[in-house]
RNA sequence: GCCCAGAUAGCUCAGUUGGCAGAGCACCCCCUUGGUAAGGGGGAGGUCGCCGGUUCAAAUCCGGUUCUGGGCUCCA
């Protein structure tokens, strides 16, 4: 595909930038450095450790190769030729391997502006000097190639303009989305916390953040009460052994906290002398009945015999649960279910933890433990188009009321060469089609992403952006074929025989901590006042109108508001300033002309001052507005 | 987990070559009693993330560590 002309700018930018970097580090070796969606970045390896004050230097080296107005050269060589200019620039080290990467058919050409000479499929401006508005923002560690394993690289993000004003637009935009960020709302408006004391990426829900919570919970489950669902609740640890019937444990293990062993189990392994690797090759054991069961159940070596241990070499122990679907699961397969009753609908509010690496923590968008609003549908294979046609409208109801409109839908598909997927291929092959034919429905684009499944199975994902830039999947419909064999689940059909649910595992919020997040920057703190913590404050202008604004503040809360009063003896203009920033829906002013007319004086803070009303007519509005959970009317400009 | 940068009052931040810990906002008290985004005065508030080292003396220099931020990797 060929370059937009904002992107051949940007990738011009990288060239400029690597060219600065030879002049002052002629022994860099460069990988690769391509635009992005919001600038550019090169990838370089050098011993020095680049800090701000180097970025300094790169741009002032960056604005006399702009000065020197070079021209951009295209040169199209054999691969031979190739090889020799790479050799001849001492770049061999990463580059040798990129041009290893084109395939044979495709041209190799080179780009060069002054002395640079670098490996490029292009295109680029024609002169250096179309450069006019750049600036350089951060360095950061890349692996090369994005593996692990490789060296690590030093990243330098850069981003450019066609014009100064568009560059300092963006830098203006950049730090207008800071204001919006969850985390700086979260403290500003108290909304949670986090306490080092507690555990990283645990978040603790403060009295106002918890009211956004329950007012989302309460607001779903409505829905699903509507939908035909049953809310369950179960504990949030279970017996290792379910997780290994599942599968969840040991194969995700470096996902998941390790498992609280025993105490006496625990006496015992100290009692022998285990080892730790011993200790651990006995939590991951699994007894010759589990093994064979689980294997016969899915018809192939699924547990290899050197996991099989004698009993007495088993070390129980439990996990807190990285997921909520076999302790659903166990509910269902506690009676026996007809055909007649399904879709069974199991609903909770669970919660999962999950090990995050550390340096993938984010606010609430990426946590520890969180709260999934999950739910677990068994079927037959007949209703699986229809609930999951269901799963997705009821996203799709979420998503609308909160005005959440920009997003964006993925069907996750298995990578057919990855072998982390369980299950066959026919049933793969079915439940892909039915997410497929269920996307449609929605009436939204959406892209087929293959490597983006479930380990168990295909699923749905609506997929958001946070204010800068990333994406965040929150909620998420998943087919699978695979957990009813495993915990061997059946119903009895219309014939009389025992048949094989299919499950559906689905989250139209995703997780309530993630959600939550990502609600904060949507509505930038303003929420709608059904999720306003505090829903209306009352400012008397004088201390003399206390009493009557006690008795209002009664009034208000008798009807189920949640209301303060502001007592301080400030000026009406410091009050209305306070309960801006506070980013209260509605304040109510209150002087000697109200009390005298049982009326307030409204001012919403989306549309300023509405004038008097009296307080009767003020309740009843905004009843029916929190009612009918309507998102907040701004002012037309 | 890896790379880079940070951490000073509840919040936002200043703190020079090492020499008594600072401001604004918020909070409490007093004066003020007011009409749609800051009235005035006073007070309280700190183990400078934590542990160790250098020094007569450390917020400041050095080492370690925890956490946070931006990336990378990962994300059932």
């Amino acid at each position: 595909m060929p370059m937009s002309p904002l992107e051949e700018l940007r990738h011009s930018a990288s060239h400029i930038m690597a060219t600065a970097i030879l002049r002052i580090w002629p022994d860099a070796k460069l990988d690769i450095g391509p635009p992005t969606d919001t600038g550019f970045y090169y990838d370089i390896d050098i011993d020095q450790k680049l800090t701000a004050t180097d970025l300094v230097m790169i741009e002032t080296e960056m604005r006399k190769i702009v000065d020197e107005n070079q021209p951009f050269l295209r040169k199209e060589v054999s691969r031979e030729e190739a090889v020799e200019i790479i050799k001849s620039r001492g770049q061999e080290r990463y580059k040798l391997g990129r041009l290893a990467d084109i395939p044979a058919d495709e041209k190799i050409s080179f780009y060069s502006n002054g002395e640079f000479t670098d490996l490029c499929a292009g295109s680029h401006v024609r002169y250096s000097s179309k450069l006019k508005a750049f600036k350089l923002l951060s360095i950061a560690g890349a692996y090369h190639r994005g593996d692990e394993k490789n060296p690590q690289l030093q990243r330098i993000y850069g981003t450019a303009f066609p014009t100064k004003d568009e560059l300092a637009a963006y830098l203006e935009q950049q730090e207008q989305a800071k204001a919006r960020d969850h985390r700086k709302l979260g403290k500003d408006l108290k909304l949670f916390v986090i306490d080092e004391e507690v555990g990283q990426g645990l978040i603790l829900w403060t009295p106002h953040g918890s009211i956004i919570r329950q007012e989302l919970q309460n607001f779903i489950s409505e829905e699903l009460r509507k939908q035909g669902y049953s809310q369950v609740f179960t504990p949030h640890i279970g017996k290792l052994e379910l997780y290994k019937t599942s599968g969840h444990f040991p194969y995700y293990k470096e996902s998941q906290f390790t498992p609280v062993i025993e105490n006496e189990s625990l006496a015992k392994v100290l009692a022998e002398g285990c080892s730790c690797a011993e200790v651990y090759a006995r939590l991951e054991a699994v007894s010759s009945h589990l093994a064979a069961q689980v294997n016969a159940r899915t018809g192939k070596e699924t547990i290899t015999p050197d996991r099989v241990r004698p009993n007495d070499q088993l070390l129980d122990g439990f996990m807190l649960k990285p997921m909520n679907c076999p302790h659903h699961i166990k509910i269902f397969a506690s009676q026996p279910h007809s055909y007649r009753d399904l879709p069974v609908r199991l609903a909770e509010f669970g919660t999962v933890y999950r090990w995050e690496q550390s340096g993938e923590l984010n606010g609430m968008t990426r946590v520890r433990g969180f709260t999934q609003d999950d739910a677990h549908l068994f079927c037959t294979e007949d209703q699986v188009a229809a609930e999951l046609i269901g799963c997705l409208a009821l996203v799709k109801i979420v998503l609308s009321t909160l005005g959440m409109t920009d997003y964006r839908v993925r069907i996750g598909l298995r990578d057919p060469d990855s072998k982390k997927y369980t299950g066959d291929a026919a049933n793969w092959d079915k439940a892909e089609a039915a997410c497929r034919e269920a996307a449609k429905t929605l009436g939204v684009t959406f892209a087929e992403e293959p490597g983006q499944a479930a380990f168990y199975g295909p699923k749905i994902d609506f997929v958001i952006k946070d204010v800068i830039g990333r994406e965040w999947q929150l909620g998420t419909v998943q087919v699978d074929y695979n957990l009813p064999v495993r915990f061997d689940l059946s119903y009895i059909g219309a014939d009389n025989q025992a048949h094989r649910p299919v499950m559906i595992h689905r989250a139209p919020f995703g997780s309530m901590e993630r959600f939550c997040g990502v609600l904060i920057e949507h509505f930038g703190g303003d929420f709608p006042a059904w999720l306003a913590p505090e829903q209306v404050r009352l400012l008397p202008i004088s201390d003399k109108l206390n009493d009557y604004a006690r008795a209002l503040l009664d009034r208000c809360k008798a009807e189920g508001l949640r209301v303060t009063l502001d007592e301080h003896s400030d000026k009406l203009g410091a009050k209305i300033r306070r309960a801006e920033l506070d980013k209260v829906p509605y304040t109510l002013v209150i002087g000697q002309k109200e009390a005298d007319a049982a009326s307030v004086s409204v001012r919403s803070r989306a549309r300023g001052d509405e004038g008097v009303l009296t307080a009767d007519a003020f309740l009843a509005r905004l009843k029916t507005e929190v009612a009918t959970r309507a998102l907040p009317v701004k002012k037309k400009a």
